[in-house]
DNA sequence: TAAATATTTCTATAATTCGTGAAATATAGA
DNA sequence: TCTATATTTCACGAATTATAGAAATATTTA
């Protein structure tokens, strides 16, 4: 697995430091692979289709979910590869790479793709 | 360990969403418990003092890093414990809870906490 | 084709965040 | 006490981001 740049871990990062987008994420993070339609976020969280398609095109853009049209509906899903990627970023280098402690933590976020 | 708020995930997510803010914490999470004083972290990452102390302010403010003065110099460490929590609140209820799956992620974040 | 549904795009305003330099505060040493 | 070092606080203009409503686009069904 290709290591995460950081200008790629800000967009991520910044893409969910919205409490909007960081609901959307985490009830797609929850729904797993079969993802949710536009529509059904949008009743569900209550947001107006102009602000939720702003923030799934931003959570988008930063590669944290992925859509599919199907039929009028577009299915929203997460990308748990890019999240597990994220997760790594975060972890890699802690306390200086040593391996006695902080190794297996690298290896560890990889599962964090456990959908995909 | 008590699961992290949105709103607290939010501040830190946000703290992190910053290339400046995101190489600090990646030089402390790399140092490990022993910490960098706020002078090195600007040597080594060409900060301006008053850019940097901006930044540590809202690590700080989002739990994310310690800092304890030393002398003339303020050591500033980052927040294992914390960093797991955010871990652990990206990964939780991930495809909706299915133990068989994701249960063992939010454990695995935990061991996040490996220089505490 | 016409109407209904689902979502996105556009536009404008409001709000927030960013980075800097100067001044202030805290500590150590001569 | 005076000076040097280390860091923070303050104030402000510049840049970015957020949100809403209206209009546009895409698809399905009658």
């Amino acid at each position: 697995m290709a290591t995460m740049r950081t200008a790629n871990a800000v967009d991520a990062l910044s893409a969910l430091a919205h409490e909007g987008r960081l609901s959307i994420f985490k009830l797609l993070v929850s729904a797993g692979t079969d993802g949710v339609a536009a529509g059904l976020i949008a009743r569900k969280l209550d947001m107006l289709p102009s602000t939720l398609s702003a923030s799934l095109t931003i959570l988008s853009n930063a590669g944290l979910v992925a859509s599919c049209r199907k039929g009028r509906s577009i299915i929203y899903s997460a990308d748990f590869a890019q999240m597990s990627k994220l997760l790594g970023f975060l972890m890699e280098d802690c306390c200086r790479g040593n391996a006695a402690i902080c190794a297996p933590l690298a290896q560890i976020a990889n599962r964090a793709a456990c959908c995909a």
